[in-house]
Order: structure tokens, then sequence, then C-alpha cells
RNA sequence: GGAGGGAUUCCCGAGCGGCCAAAGGGAGCAGACUGUAAAUCUGUUGUCAACGACUUCGGUGGUUCGAAUCCACCUCCCUCCA
């Protein structure tokens, strides 16, 4: 098996848990946070700058990627590894968070997704097959299934309906994929609805990947819902297994998701809101772009140590904003990058000396969102 | 000295008798951002006791029911000719 976890330590009073993801290109621990490089690039980031922030695996995107500069140049290239100078794990998002997000831009059927590039209109095709040739090009460590995210709020017809479609291109997705030294991980959906949810965890689970995630949660809907979902799919996924809560998130999702039994998370959230001028802490974010800073001439955040935090003050970060200097979009994101993780680290760490439950809490009574 | 052109809200700049507190852009301020159509998007930006009122369009007068818009003079700036 191209991939496979290895439980550490299981928390006593939770669902959580610390593991070791074996891949092609070394051990992941876990519960762990992979930055996004939507186009093979962590944005404003070099992997040096990754690395140095913690960085054990990033996520690319199929959809993009397949546009441009297209799969076969990527496998040309040698693969995504060696096209992208990242030596460590990587993971392939399908192309099914865009069937969510392009909107008017597509067209779904049982065949597949008909697509019109956001870049110049032209019409494309991806079907289950079709990704998996395109993510076997790409060569990434762990490959995502092509599924149809539910927005929300949907009907419950219409979030059933996207979820037997995405169990039928999970089956496809298996059937088409042939390369042996990757991870195709099988997607849950079900929208904000119970049954719905159980029903795709086992659907899910029965087709036996090497690692199963949770889709279609993150987009839009109240927290609590959210954890209501994870509270009724996660026991249902195989235990052996990694578990991924797809396109979350923030410090507190991430919390409550390791409670519930998550072992990986991924957001854009770190480096949009770092090329946006807001900082990520402990405490919650900080519009560093705002004028309150202009003078501040303290670090992003009291104690971190980030290349950012150890060499720049707020006001200085501030300036780079404000100006739209590039270096302040590198230097936020390699800030909330290594905040995350650094959290990551402590969750890890506090799960080990089973004092995962108090950690919890005490995060929780310093967030402010 | 002569001939033209121009001065607009923080900046640039449109407006050329009423629909103008005045387009648009920039800058400023604030908000949003969760498998990246995002270095993006949204709101706001004269004053106030604020669904109304008041003060603004270089200055001072004037014409008009009504002026940023027309007239006179003044101040400053630009171009060309001497």
């Amino acid at each position: 098996m191209a991939v496979s976890l290895k439980i550490h330590t299981k928390c006593t009073k939770t669902l959580a848990r610390t593991g070791c993801l074996d891949t092609p290109h070394g051990p992941v621990q876990t519960p762990v946070f992979m930055p996004v490089g939507t186009q093979a690039t962590v944005k404003a980031l070099t992997p040096d700058q990754l690395k140095a922030a913690g960085t054990q695996i990033v996520l690319a995107n199929t959809y993009h990627l397949y546009l441009r500069p297209g799969h076969d140049v990527v496998a040309e290239a040698g693969g995504l590894h060696s096209f992208m100078a990242w030596d460590k794990p990587i993971l392939t998002d399908s192309g099914g968070f865009q069937v969510f997000s392009l909107g008017d831009l597509r067209k779904i059927t049982e065949t597949g997704v008909e697509f019109r590039s956001h870049l110049d209109g032209s019409k494309h095709m991806l079907s289950p097959e079709k990704v998996m040739e395109i993510e076997q090009a790409l060569g990434a460590d762990i490959i995502m299934a092509f599924d149809e995210c539910t927005a929300y709020p949907a009907e419950y017809n219409e979030a059933a309906a996207a979820m037997e479609r995405t169990h039928r291109w999970a089956q496809r997705c298996k059937q088409a994929k042939s390369k042996k030294d990757q991870a195709l991980f099988g997607i849950v959906q079900g929208g904000t609805f119970v049954d719905l949810r159980r029903e795709s965890a086992k659907a899910i689970a029965s087709m036996d990947f090497p690692g199963n995630a949770v889709g279609g949660l993150s987009v839009g809907e109240p927290k609590e819902l959210m954890n209501d979902m994870l509270d009724v799919t996660v026991p249902l996924l195989p235990e052996e297994k990694p578990r991924y809560l797809m396109g979350v998130g923030s410090l507190d999702c991430i919390a409550d998701g390791v409670a519930r039994g998550i072992d990986m998370f991924d957001c854009v959230l770190q480096t949009r809101i770092a090329r946006n001028g807001t900082a990520l802490t402990r405490r919650g974010r900080i519009v560093i772009r705002n004028a309150q800073y202009a003078k501040d001439f303290s670090p992003i955040e009291q104690g971190c140590s980030c290349y950012t935090c150890q060499n720049f003050t707020r006001a200085y970060v501030r300036h780079l904003v404000k100006t739209s200097e590039i270096l302040g979009a590198t230097l936020l994101s390699i800030h909330n990058i290594h905040t995350t993780l650094c959290f990551m680290q402590d969750i890890r760490t506090a799960i080990e000396q089973n004092g995962f439950a108090e950690f919890h809490k005490e995060f929780f009574a310093d967030y402010t969102g």
C-alpha cells in the first residue's frame, strides 16, 4: 500500500489520535495541516520557506494543473515533486471542489463535469477516469477521488443525488486507477443531513480506500452543524486509516476536527488572508493592515518563533501590505502557516501526553475568532 | 509687453445654468475571506442635533427664480509670440 497510517496515541477523552502516515516521500506526523499550493506553488512561498515553517505535506489541484501547464508537461518534468522542487509528500485534489465553486462555468452529468475554463472559457470534460489519468500523471503521493461537493444550503434530494453520484464516481475512480505508488482517498458527501452523511460514510468506507475524506463541509454552514456532521460521520470511517477533513480550516475548526477523530486538514485560509493583510494567532485574527498597527513595533505575535516574528514588526509588515509589496504576502504567509503548524504540533504533543481535552478547553478559553 | 489655456471635494480628473455634495480613478478607513476563477472582493470617504439641514468647486462682486457651470475684476499657474 502506497500510504499507511500507524496510530501512535489515542486520546482517552475524545476521538483524537496521533499517528504517522507513511508515504513514498516520507512520513507525515498526524494530525497534520497541509498548506494549499493549488497551482503547484503555495502562493508567495518557496519550498525552503515552507519547510522552515514546518510543512510536512502540501496540496495541489488537478483542475488547475490540467489547464495550466497541462499534466503532460508536469509528467514530462518528472512529476509534480520534481516540477515544483518539493521532495516531501504531496496530495492532489481532484477538481471536485471546482465542481462546486465554478458555479455557472460547469455542467454536471453522470459521465462527469463539463467545465468552461475560468481562464479562457474553453470547454473541458472531467470524468472520474480523466481525473485519475491526470492525477496519475501529476504523481502525488495521495490522490483524491472525483466527487461532487454539495453547496450549502441544499435541498435533501439535491444532496442525496450528489452523494450517490459521488459514490458511483468513487467506484469508477478506483477502477480507473492503475498506479501502485499512489494512494487514492475516497470522499464522503451528504450535505448537512445526518442520514445521508451516515449512508455516505458507510458506502465510502466499504470501498476500502487507503484513506477517507469528509468533503462538502465548511462551505458556509454554521460551525456547529459541521461538528454535528463530523460526529455522525467520522466514527463510521475505518479507525486504522487516515481521515481527512477537506478544506478546513481555522484553528478552532481544526481543534474541533481533531477532537472528532480527524487526522488531516487543508485550507487556503492561511495563505489567502495573509495576502489580504491578516495574521492568524492563537487567539484569533489580527488585521495587520489596520491603522492601529502603523506604529506597533512589536512582532505579530509575542513568543512566535517564525521567521517573520523573529525579524519584523507589525508596523513593518503593515507597511509592506499597504504598499502592496510582495514581501508582505510572504511574511504573513510564513507566519500564518507556521502558526497553524505549531498549533498542530502542540495538538500532537497534547494527545501524546493525554492532555488533549484540556488543551482543547484552554485553547477555546483564549480564542476570540 | 502680447495671444491663448487653466485653477473642482486628500490627490488626479469629469462636469460646463436646475436631475451636483458633484462621475471615474487613486489614496485613506473599515469589513469579508475555510478541498484558491482571490496579491481578491465589498462598504465607506464635506459637516452636523444626519431618511433632513448646512457649508463646498482659486478670490471678490454681479446676472438669474436658480451658478462649479454665465459676466467683471483680482490672484496664481501653464503654453506660444516678443
